[in-house]
DNA sequence: TATAGTGTAATAGTAAAATATAACACTAGG
DNA sequence: CCTAGTGTTATATTTTACTATTACACTATA
């Protein structure tokens, strides 16, 4: 997997889990690949995934059985408000930032349009 | 000022100058204030500030002067390119995050003007 | 009870970012 | 010429993320 040298693989590591746990490749209660595996997949340390996980464990988005694995939490309501924030957490950030340059609430909202339109106009399929 | 440790200080203080330089606290041709005091204003090291800053001299936005200082460039095409760079590479990355969690483009659209809508409810001012 | 598969943790080493500190190079003005 | 203000560079040190490796703890099953 290719990482984002400006950010700390772990924290990269969480997202892409959080991101297979919402889109339905990781269903609630579903076993996670086993830690050593998925280190192999990620090409990183064992360690490194255990940090991304110990932090999951601890917001109880993953729940761990040791000696069993690691397990989506079949807690659909907790999956649910990790999702809003997620998605809160994105759209604060550039709404801020976009903000921060000057621009009007609807200069934010006209330029995504545009960004999208455009992003449509430039497919090849 | 305060930084966020998910991403290095030499990255932010870039962040931090492109913003004074696109919203009039610096315009184009001003003088930069002197790297030991951005250091001390921003309770940083000299070293990071000028690492920060000699990549946005190789980028072009700003200008050094050996014993004179650094300059914002006055070249105003490359600042309204610099602006419209950090805009585009916001609206990719929202975008990218919210399409990957299975939001259609009108759902982004759509949770983006909740966002600001509930932002405004939410004020005291 | 042995073994394979799992999570967990500790140790040691490497690399990058940031710091503290000092020195060097150039400019302007007395 | 000297000095103060500026950018630039270098060295050594600390901190953090990451890696490599090893060991330990628990579960299931042959």
């Amino acid at each position: 997997m290719k990482f984002d040298d400006k950010v700390p693989i772990y924290y990269q590591i969480k997202n892409y889990l959080y991101h297979e746990m919402l889109t339905g490749t990781l269903n609630p209660g579903d076993k996670l690949p086993a830690v050593r595996q998925l280190a192999v997949d990620l090409t990183v340390n064992v360690n490194t995934v255990q940090r991304a996980l110990s932090e999951m464990i601890t917001e109880g988005t993953i729940e761990s059985q040791r000696g069993k694995g690691n397990f989506v939490t079949a807690d659909t309501t907790r999956l649910a408000q990790l999702k809003e924030q997620l998605v809160m957490t994105q759209l604060a950030q550039v709404y801020e930032q976009l903000h921060a340059l000057n621009l009007t609430d609807e200069e934010i909202i006209a330029s995504l349009k545009r960004y999208i339109e455009q992003k449509g106009a430039g497919q090849n399929a």
